[in-house]
DNA sequence: CACAAAAAGTGATCTACATCACTTCAAAAC
DNA sequence: GTTTTGAAGTGATGTAGATCACTTTTTGTG
């Protein structure tokens, strides 16, 4: 476990960094979760109490439309952060699902302690700040591939940015986060 | 002039209360500037010194891809923040054009501004972070729509949203926003 | 006002991708 | 080791939306 702490760390100083004495701080307010394949991190029109961040495994957040087709937002692994962003924030039940491709391990961290956090540790807020700011431009780029790129396209610059993904997921998946049906995926 | 500080006041306080004395200490910060239609606030390769509150007027920030189409990612009025976000916050060449669909007036923000003020008056970080995360919930709404739904569809949901946009955009521009060509908007 | 320029509408045709139906293959589960 | 289940491939066909070519309408400008 201790390692898993030291992973988080390492994580959050790479945008800023931190004390051992601000650390022992820091860590206390993350708590350990474990699911396995297929269980659920978020339902949706539930409350998300915590955001999270993955520390092994894999998850998917996605919509279900009204046809019953899967669409999914988001891909996270290791070293990411997943929640229903919005409904953890102000605290209304989640309009997505999330759960997991494999068995995964979670760090959890409540929105009160995220206050209490960044009000010790002022960095922190910066730190959240920063990530949702990365969220923020990555959501922009896909926009941008989505208006302007063939679903060959996206799908090959997907394979280009993220290799490793691509192994770990079910194409039928990758079809749904590409916005196109796992027929049409399996002939490029 | 006094007018527009009042209302750039009353849009920061909608997320974080201000006393008379902060207040004097965030409003020096912004300075003034105002375009003409057709005018660019950003282009593309070059440096983006700020990121820019919108007193009056319109803009739309977009990328042109390789057939030289244009694709719009945000429209930006009154009470809005435009910039290329990304480029702002790592000083490196903007990837994207912004420019006056109306005559504008903004307010600019500079980055070691922003840090100054943030630092100076720690409220503002937690308001800045509120509204990146408001545009990474937005963000991820479109992404949705697009995944989601039809291009007819798209457009209706944009006019219940943002009908009085969709009053000031020409329908050439609604159609690079929503992904669809001109052609196609006109027969819905 | 007159004329140029941009916005918007429309028909004919084309195409990327969806849908449906079926097969193949691999991996769990019994 | 056989059976069940889910992932993946593939053919036939349908369709939303693109493209191209042209017309009409609106807006802005000397």
């Amino acid at each position: 476990m201790e390692q898993h702490y030291q992973s988080l760390r390492k994580h959050i100083e790479e945008i800023c960094e931190l004390t051992d004495a601000e650390w022992n701080v820091v860590a206390p307010f993350f708590t350990h979760r474990t699911l396995k394949k297929h269980q659920f991190l978020i339902q949706k029109e539930q409350l998300v109490p915590c955001e999270y961040w993955i520390i092994k495994g894999l998850t998917k957040a996605y919509a279900i439309d009204s046809n019953g087709k899967e669409h999914i937002l988001q891909f996270a692994m290791e070293q990411y952060w997943t929640s229903d962003f919005n409904a953890f924030q102000n605290k209304i039940p989640a309009t997505i699902f999330i759960d997991c491709i494999e068995d995964s391990e979670f760090f959890c961290l409540k929105l009160e302690d995220r206050e209490h956090l960044c009000h010790e540790i002022p960095k922190m807020t910066n730190f959240f700040r920063i990530k949702s700011h990365h969220g923020y431009i990555a959501l922009q780029q896909r926009i941008l591939s989505l208006l302007t790129e063939t679903a060959e396209e996206r799908y090959n610059n997907l394979i280009k940015k993220m290799p490793k993904l691509v192994q770990r997921v079910p194409k039928k998946l990758l079809a749904a986060y590409l916005g196109v049906t796992r027929e049409t995926l399996s002939r490029f």
